[in-house]
DNA sequence: AGCTTGGCCGATCGAGCGTTCGACAACAAC
DNA sequence: GTTGTTGTCGAACGCTCGATCGGCCAAGCT
């Protein structure tokens, strides 16, 4: 009685041990390419017993693109709570974004590598949660060209996902503890898009 | 007499046909999750046909990405020969990148998404180009930075890395014909990464 | 003790995969 | 007219895949 679900949280930590374990997998060999099998071997579970934990290959690569974005999401919209200049919105975003797609290289590479890979309604969720997310992006670009008065140099939808190229490309070439640190890396990133890579005002010519 | 390769020139251009049409599939369907059977269909040439023109499924996958990758490099070395100033070298490889992406959108997406899928000496002469091009790009900003006398702002490689994530981030969201001008965007993604978002000079904070 | 349930497994199925092989037609060379 | 080359094809092989199914076992309840 005093636990009314008492295996409840044991089979949470096991199924987010197993998605782990699947996206380290997925990133690693490919969604396709990684088999039910390569899992189970390394997880050290049956074929057959994964299947307890979800019900298809496609399912498991939903949930932990589905996981990723929502976490990634909520500690940003809990960070930018209560920050009410721009500038400093933006630099949180960036800082949030690259040290948590640091944290969780694996699953974040799954999250931008194999959203083709969903299909139905798997899709549309993920396809919603990113657009809410780069949504916030958009609109924190256009408070801070309100507030500096700065003209409409570049489109802002361009801006966004010329920042989010930016950072999502980290998991191609940077590898945490070899590289420099995560917090230095995001304020150069923040600092390239804001200032860019001159850090003066004027580009010479016309167009 | 007249030639005495006669048939060569048929062959590269069905070659050539059947990559493209390859590269389309890749890029749709995945590497590993497109079939044979799939571009058999699509080129309209029979399944064991195919074999007369690659060896390997893999084989076919190195021929889209190898080609692609000495075509923009070729391309970029011919419009930068003549050029001075290291902005408009800049420029140049920018305007070069994302037009060629834009007019080959989906050997580039299969360039850049599905290089993991190539192993041995296939993965290091794919690797090799890379690197050549990306050297490039460094040395491009080293020269902007000796010439502007501005400071050791940003380590040269993460600005590099930055530029290409920025461009190549394009083939996520961007559709020809759909969007802005290809010319605009490269302009705005070349000022983006010089400029900044802002474009003023100062960036308030320490750190 | 008996019963239920959560967790897990071995064996197996049907489908699809990349690749190979022998054959055949067209055409040029001798 | 024979021979060789180039391009194409249907059929098949061996393999791996995702998924299923019936059953086993330990724990908790009655």
């Amino acid at each position: 009685m005093a636990n009314h679900t008492p295996t409840s949280s044991d089979h949470e930590t096991k199924l987010e041990r197993l998605l782990t374990v699947a996206a380290e997998t997925f990133a690693d060999k490919g969604y396709h390419h990684a088999s039910i099998r390569d899992l189970s071997r390394s997880a050290g579970v049956s074929l057959s017993g994964l299947y307890y934990y979800f019900s298809s290959k496609e399912e498991l690569l939903f949930m932990i693109q589905d996981r990723s974005l929502r976490r990634v999401l909520s500690e940003l919209e809990q960070k930018l709570s209560g920050v009410d200049d721009p500038e400093q919105k933006l630099r949180t975003l960036v800082q949030n974004h690259v040290e948590f797609l640091a944290r969780n290289m694996a699953a974040m590479r799954v999250l931008t590598q194999e959203y083709d890979s969903l299909e139905g309604e798997y899709r549309t969720t993920i396809r919603e949660l990113r657009i809410r997310y780069s949504d916030i992006c958009t609109e924190i670009l256009r408070e801070m060209r309100r507030s500096l008065g700065t003209g409409d140099i570049v489109p802002l939808n361009v801006a966004t996902f010329a920042l989010f190229g930016m950072m999502n490309w980290i998991y191609v070439w940077y590898r945490p503890g070899e590289n420099i640190p995560v917090d230095r890396l995001a304020e150069h990133l923040y600092r390239l898009f804001t200032s860019g890579f001159i850090g003066r005002a004027a580009v010479t010519s016309s167009v």
